[in-house]
DNA sequence: CTGAATCCAGGCGGATACTG
DNA sequence: CAGTATCCGCCTGGATTCAG
């Protein structure tokens, strides 16, 4: 097999290591540790949607606001902003009446696509399953397990 | 190219479509969609951090909260339990004294342990970059892009 | 149109003490 | 040991209004 060392996310999967081994090399449980505070960072519900919005491209302020469903402005800009501190996007204002703003995702906000997408189809081929077990696990944890009060 | 139908796992990467394509096909946006709903109980911090630590094999609650560091009691409790209803984990309880409680993956659990890692090998490579570009930005926007009140 | 600012309720989440 | 219960600060995050 070779190895394309021009793409970065193209040695990630290969060799095929178990998931366990490359997980213990990380030290992600240290609070201290970079890798753990970026991760505090992209694990939330907003900036995952953000980022699968500007896959698509560069979009405005408000074509990200209605694309996100329920999205209040305040968050919008809040997460736009740590996005952009981050350096995963980036944004550019054309000086115009009205104003226009513009999103796009930088090198590095593209080099997450990827796992993010991985993501992302897990939870659209699994989601009736665990649509399922959350039916089954109120139903039952209620009657024969744990009254609920 | 021939798919292994017995792993979910295994055709999930090939063929290699673009991401953007993949994510577009999904409606993650839409707030009905289980997809979505989903993502929600996956994409936070703490819930994360269960799922590598029990990538490593059954544990016990006191090693649950040894190893992730910073977290409190109800927390973990709560993150196990959303864990144990959407399906993903299974709990073990040994009547003896005092008693012993194992959380191990289930087999739905383990399907999304390879997703993770490739998000946390992300994390892991780029905290660097992301870290830096975070200071650049502070030290910049200070001054001359806006001022701190 | 793109935000900034303010207000405010709800809930997240930590600390602590306690139970089986 | 493995949680539960309670208190409570504070921060999230929505709604609204206003500004450039």
């Amino acid at each position: 097999m070779v190895f394309n060392l021009d793409s970065d996310d193209a040695q990630l999967n290969y060799p095929p290591q178990p998931a366990i081994d490359r997980i213990a090399k990380m030290n992600l449980f240290d609070t201290n540790c970079a890798g753990h505070q970026l991760l505090e960072h992209i694990a939330n519900k907003w900036t995952i949607l953000i980022l699968y919005a500007l896959t698509q491209g560069t979009k405005r302020y408000h074509e990200l606001k209605q694309q996100i469903v329920g999205i209040s402005p305040k968050m919008l800009i809040q997460n736009l902003r740590n996005l952009e501190r981050c350096g995963l996007i980036e944004r550019e204002i054309y000086p115009s009446v009205p104003p226009r703003v513009d999103y796009s995702l930088t090198p590095l906000g593209e080099s997450i696509v990827e796992p993010l997408a991985v993501l992302g189809e897990w939870a659209y081929r699994h989601m009736l399953d665990v649509k399922a077990a959350m039916e089954q696990y109120d139903n039952t944890s209620k009657d024969d397990y744990w009254e609920p009060k």
